[in-house]
DNA sequence: AAAGCGGGGGA
DNA sequence: TCCCCAGCTTT
């Protein structure tokens, strides 16, 4: 909740925020020209995950088309929609088209000027809200999206991942307690920009910053530590068994996986959920009366959504196959021969030992 | 190919 | 309250 602020600034950072807006802060940007609420609205839910560059065309074309509130609230989805073709994440197109309708419907058709009020519209959360009111009304509201997250995380070296509530929290709460006493709209413009120019992901340009002297981050000598990542989540874990399956020509059974799922269209050792299947295949594929099955060491494979401990089974036939060297979906492969296709890690790794 | 992104909605 | 999702971009 921002407060009113009658003490003097407890240091510098706004006015380093500022005075960089003043010689380098972006001005001519479609909505910064009559800032009014529904244009600076309109503009702030098409740069929800979504670029400068990327927004302005749509935004141009949806102003021509929607150049005030009623106008929006009179369309047909539809209408609203088609000009947000492109975009992504089309619920925000949904969102402001019903939020215009409740403003016509409920408030009179007047763009609600409390920030209270404003965060109760559907697609405005927070932040939105504080950045309508502070950019077209000068209201004091501090705004936390992804470019100040970056920007304070740095500053203060925050960690964390900002997802994390704790650390949000801290988040909003450093950016409530810079906020300037004047000039709220060029100070929360700025803070976008230096987040979006600066203070970026991956190299930012530390040596341009006006607050470089107290960034603590850049202190501790690693600005891209910051804002923290998210902690890797404990990945499920399955098994299952791999059959090495060797003739005496020292050559081993591949099958082709199908085209989806992990190794689609490699060629791998066949795979079973567990041991009853690989016997079941056993028996209905090899006509030897004995075999041996030896187990071979675990084979541990960790992909981007879960974890693979494959267990291989190795059985060696002792015999050349007769006639058929290869069928489809099936072949023979000598270690280090060409072969019509990729092979999978578990069988890469499986012939480097 | 993986992460990031602001808010909605369901568990 | 937490978690996942949407869709496109950037790295």
């Amino acid at each position: 909740m921002a407060t009113t602020r009658i003490l003097p600034q407890a240091d510098n950072f706004a006015a380093q925020v500022l005075a960089w807006f003043d010689q380098y802060g972006r001005t001519d940007l479609p909505w910064q020209q009559q800032p009014t609420p529904y244009r600076v609205w309109v503009s702030e839910i098409m740069l929800q995950q979504t670029q400068v560059a990327t927004v302005i065309p749509y935004y141009q074309r949806f102003m021509q088309r929607f150049p005030d509130l009623d106008a929006l609230a009179t369309a047909a989805q539809d209408d609203v929609l088609k000009l947000w073709e492109g975009l992504g994440y089309y619920s925000r197109g949904r969102n402001l088209h019903k939020a215009a309708q409740i403003i016509r419907d409920s408030y009179a058709g007047k763009f609600p000027h409390d920030i209270t009020t404003l965060e109760t519209l559907p697609g405005i959360g927070r932040s939105t809200a504080a950045a309508i009111l502070s950019l077209s009304q000068d209201q004091p509201h501090a705004i936390l999206d992804g470019n100040v997250k970056r920007v304070l995380a740095r500053y203060h070296a925050v960690e964390g991942w900002p997802g994390e509530t704790r650390t949000l929290q801290r988040l909003w709460g450093y950016a409530e307690q810079h906020l300037p006493n004047t000039r709220n709209a060029a100070y929360t413009q700025s803070m976008m920009d230096m987040g979006a120019t600066l203070c970026t992901r991956s190299k930012p340009r530390c040596s341009e910053c006006p607050l470089q002297n107290d960034c603590q981050a850049l202190l501790q000598g690693n600005p891209q530590a910051y804002p923290g990542k998210r902690a890797a989540k404990v990945l499920p874990e399955k098994t299952a068994v791999a059959l090495v399956l060797c003739n005496a020509a020292g050559e081993v059974f591949l099958q082709k996986r199908p085209p989806t799922g992990i190794w689609g269209g490699l060629w791998s050792f066949p795979e079973f959920a567990d041991n009853t299947q690989l016997h079941i295949w056993l028996q209905e594929n090899i006509t030897h009366t004995s075999l041996t099955l030896q187990p071979l060491p675990t084979m541990t494979h960790t992909f981007s959504h879960y974890r693979l401990h494959l267990q291989p089974v190795l059985v060696d036939l002792n015999t050349t196959p007769s006639r058929i060297m290869e069928g489809s979906g099936w072949l023979w492969y000598k270690a280090g021969s060409e072969l019509a296709g990729g092979l999978s890690a578990a069988v890469r790794s499986h012939f480097q030992h």
